[in-house]
DNA sequence: GGGTAGCATGGTTGCGCTACCATGCCCGGT
DNA sequence: ACCGGGCATGGTAGCGCAACCATGCTACCC
């Protein structure tokens, strides 16, 4: 008695071909309904189980997708993964999680060579840091690819929520306010998303004609918000963006320390609009990004390569949206 | 020329034996140093990727464990199936992600079932909600499985952190203070994890001979927490335990807008410990879950079940901590 | 110097499934 | 009545890899 019952056995207990067998399995048409039925049942009596990696052995595909990601911490990473996952499903997919770090220190480079073992038809990276271009050449040639929030080049299709547009709406509508300038502070250098939101930030400022404040490096989380503002009250900030919702609750934490009124005194804007960011006090005012579009379109790109991996690489710019709520307001 | 290198070709152009560069591939000890070298030259001259596929039907395991999750969306699940991830990395397994709920309604049940194709070793259920008795019996058999934060009976083994110790910290922290008595928002009936806090905060006010007040049901969202705010305070209240932290969240929110002081006038304290938990105004005392233990924890486990399918079943609860900040004081 | 331990290597087979093509049946059209 | 088309079904083969056991070789021991 073996340990699990295969289509053979299956076949041989309903009295058909292994080949029928497997139609049934795969809910192909051209099946008798009499036929179908029989199977099915065998299948049921003997607790049948399709063994994926036979499947895939034999079709030559896995009906699986690889997520490198580098961070599993970060709140809009995780939003995002978890998008990718529900439509990948929604579409017969699994996803396979591949971690970019392990706490030994596994480099960049050992997870693409892991993912040329994984089995996955296609690969999503979710970097929130942005890869060295030596390092995205160690790609396996033939499995496509779509970044997902990092530079890739233009050898690699890459879907981002529109950063820059973000930004400068962010921007705009704090000096739409009244605020004589903006002062922002930034996400990490190794961040594109972080770098374009900076540059936009600078561009508005730019093209009215305004200060251009120094903008602090943070490290996205709220602690280097915190740390930031005492410099940016000194330079007479009365609106501060910060570069995602983290910094910029570690920003409302701070001023309400010093008791500045928000937005009274100084207003803050943040990024993202996480799950707890109308839960702030007061309510923050932040720019949304459509995580499940992200990952939407990212499935449905990935899977269209994988159908056709001549496709022509093309990136994709899902819009943003500002949600004003309670933490903005005209200066004093 | 065939898509893509097989071991085979490797062999035939290293003039070696497939087994031989089969065990190159995998690492094995009793391989001459100048044999090795040379198929690993020729594999990575060929391009050589292992085909996963072909190595689970030859070996019948998949170094793939599943991770059945019914939300991808809260903070605290999201960590664990971080830790998760990379404490399977770390042991050479690799995690694929199967959501319970699609966005078109499919039920548990199809994701039990879509796990009994996925080739994996074994599986671990993150639920926040209970599972329904007769769903889990559709557990496919053979398949090792572990529950995190879930009630699974005493057929499957279950970890999750300590929540009544945590819920009882948390009370008696309050109490300790000074407090007559502690309100408690809880969780949503359907979340074990929700039941536990709430029981244990019950017996506590018991033990002390207190008066045990109503306690509303959230649905851990921080609009819930904010919505219960107004009849607990009609009640009297000075101290309020929300179930989790997001929910403590909206307390404090409502708390400012009615421009009562915390912890000052009420005293608020969460649980989880997300990760802005400190960045909030006041900073939230909380109950802190080791969310990277209970991960371990569960990988651990599950691979030792993986290898011996008999082993017993046996629950572990991981240790919480109650992290004071500054939303709690003695009443005024 | 003979025996043997220990190591490197190879041949064969089968894991479970599906692709490809062939076959046989029933049906309707003329 | 004959022929051809459409449909259900089957036979055979192979996907890429590792398990099993056998073989040949070296080196070492007494």
């Amino acid at each position: 008695m073996r340990r699990t019952p295969s289509l053979a056995d299956v076949a041989r207990e309903a009295g058909v071909a292994p080949i029928t067998a497997s139609r049934v399995a795969n809910g192909a048409e051209n099946v008798d309904e009499a036929t179908r039925s029989r199977v099915l049942d065998t299948m049921g009596r003997l607790g049948y189980r399709p063994n994926l990696a036979a499947r895939a052995l034999a079709t030559g595909h896995f009906k699986s997708i690889g997520v490198l990601t580098s961070s599993m911490r970060s709140p809009g990473n995780m939003w995002t993964i978890g998008e990718i996952v529900t439509a990948a499903a929604e579409r017969g997919y699994t996803v396979t999680l591949l971690p970019f770090e392990l706490r030994g220190g596994e480099t960049v480079v050992n997870a693409y060579d892991r993912l040329t073992h994984e089995g996955v038809d296609g690969a999503i990276v979710v970097a929130e840091r942005r890869l060295d271009d030596d390092t995205s050449i160690t790609l396996p040639p033939g499995v496509p690819v779509i970044f997902i929030d990092a530079g890739g080049g233009d050898e690699y299709t890459v879907i981002d929520s529109d950063q820059a547009g973000g930004a400068r709406m962010a921007t705009e509508h704090l000096l739409d306010l009244g605020h004589r300038t903006v002062h922002h502070i930034a996400g990490p250098r190794e961040s594109y998303a972080a770098m374009r939101r900076l540059a936009a930030w600078r561009r508005v400022l730019e093209e009215r004609g305004l200060r251009v404040p120094e903008a602090p490096i943070g490290d996205w989380r709220s602690t280097s918000g915190h740390e930031a503002v005492d410099a940016l009250l000194a330079d007479g900030a009365t609106a501060i963006f910060a570069a995602n919702d983290q910094m910029a609750f570690g920003v409302l934490q701070r001023l309400h320390e010093l008791g500045i009124d928000v937005p009274g005194q100084v207003s803050v804007v943040g990024f993202d609009d996480v799950i707890d960011a109308d839960a702030s006090w007061p309510p923050l005012t932040t720019v949304r990004q459509a995580f499940d579009e992200v990952g939407r379109v990212a499935i449905a790109d990935l899977l269209e390569r994988i159908a056709d991996h001549d496709r022509p690489t093309a990136g994709v710019v899902v819009p943003v949206q500002l949600i004003v709520r309670g933490s903005t307001a005209a200066p004093a």
